[in-house]
DNA sequence: TTTATTTCTTAATCTAGATTAATAGAAAGG
DNA sequence: CCTTTCTATTAATCTAGATTAAGAAATAAA
């Protein structure tokens, strides 16, 4: 909580909620107030395309946050459902950082980082996207997320990737 | 100019300088310090992999910014190449709104409304490369750049979608 | 425990898009 | 202007990864 506080304004709503695996925690479709902060557990984040297939945009675990920041700002329908991996402790808050003047200028300039790293790993994903293929996405995958590989089942590194689990399991079996 | 005065501070170095067709702005491999904002003509950036190939990672043209912002803030060398497509004439300045006190509030904030359509834009297309046909997405481009579409070399827009001038020309082809 | 459900693996077949190559068209440079 | 270089098109072939299918392993549920 410490790190939130260093980013939220005096006045930011905070909630504490404990889910079970699997529940979703915001529904793709509308629009996103709050922004989630991972206390305990694992979430991700997944668009469903029109197909009805899942695509994982992102994963949060320990100390990390997700929202979806241009749903909040602009009003327009978060693209991302959310939902629990693990059994999770997640802390809810309402997404106000710089709507009103209740943020200091500190807290501003913290947030511009957060939001500037972020810039950085979406940067480096649409890359790598573009120039790797999927053995190397998963070897880079690895390199990146040492620690949560071994906590998300495989069909969704697979569906994080771009490729299908089957075409994971073969790249696996090579190594 | 009324546009970048939003958002920089008052100490910060601006220049204008003019380019000629495919000059290279910024190069790949050392660390940022500016950023670009195109009074006119039209620029794009993109990363040269292992097997030198170029991956276009998005345009700029009037009243648009490129920087590589991660690069600036974290001390990274930048990914991005940075080159003129048309003459043009560019607006650079020195990215150093966190880092000082010299930036207002009101620019804090009106500069994290910029970073998060970024992330907005950046989340879309990575979405969209995970889900989508090189059709389907071609068709994308020419929806939210009508007015691009044409002033940009087929074999870049072709880059910019991941795949080959010659795969672009076949789905051209089949309208 | 036994049964049901979900996840993972392996293999055969298929397809979008890559690669290679050759030609035509457009732009640039002398 | 002509010549050279770059860009776009078309077609043949190839390949990474999708799809389909079926069995094995692991989880959950009863």
């Amino acid at each position: 909580m410490d790190f939130l506080t260093e980013i939220l304004g005096t006045k930011t709503k905070v909630t504490t909620k404990y889910f079970k695996k699997r529940e979703i925690i915001q529904k793709q479709g509308f629009v996103s107030k709050n922004g989630f902060y991972v206390k305990k557990g694992l979430i991700r984040s997944y668009s469903v395309d029109e197909k009805g297939k899942e695509h994982i945009f992102m994963f949060g675990a320990e100390e990390w946050i997700i929202a979806d920041l241009e749903s909040n700002v602009f009003n327009k329908p978060t693209q991302l459902h959310i939902e629990t991996i693990e059994d999770s402790e997640i802390v809810i808050f309402s997404l106000d950082y710089f709507n009103h003047d209740q943020s200091t200028k500190e807290k501003l300039q913290k947030n511009s980082i957060l939001l500037t790293r972020r810039i950085g790993s979406l940067q480096r994903r649409v890359i790598q996207l573009m120039s790797s293929s999927a053995k190397e996405r998963y070897e880079m995958f690895l390199e990146t997320y040492p620690l949560l590989s071994n906590r998300i089942p495989q069909k969704m590194i697979a569906s994080y990737l771009g490729i299908t689990p089957e075409a994971l399991s073969k790249i696996r079996g090579k190594r």
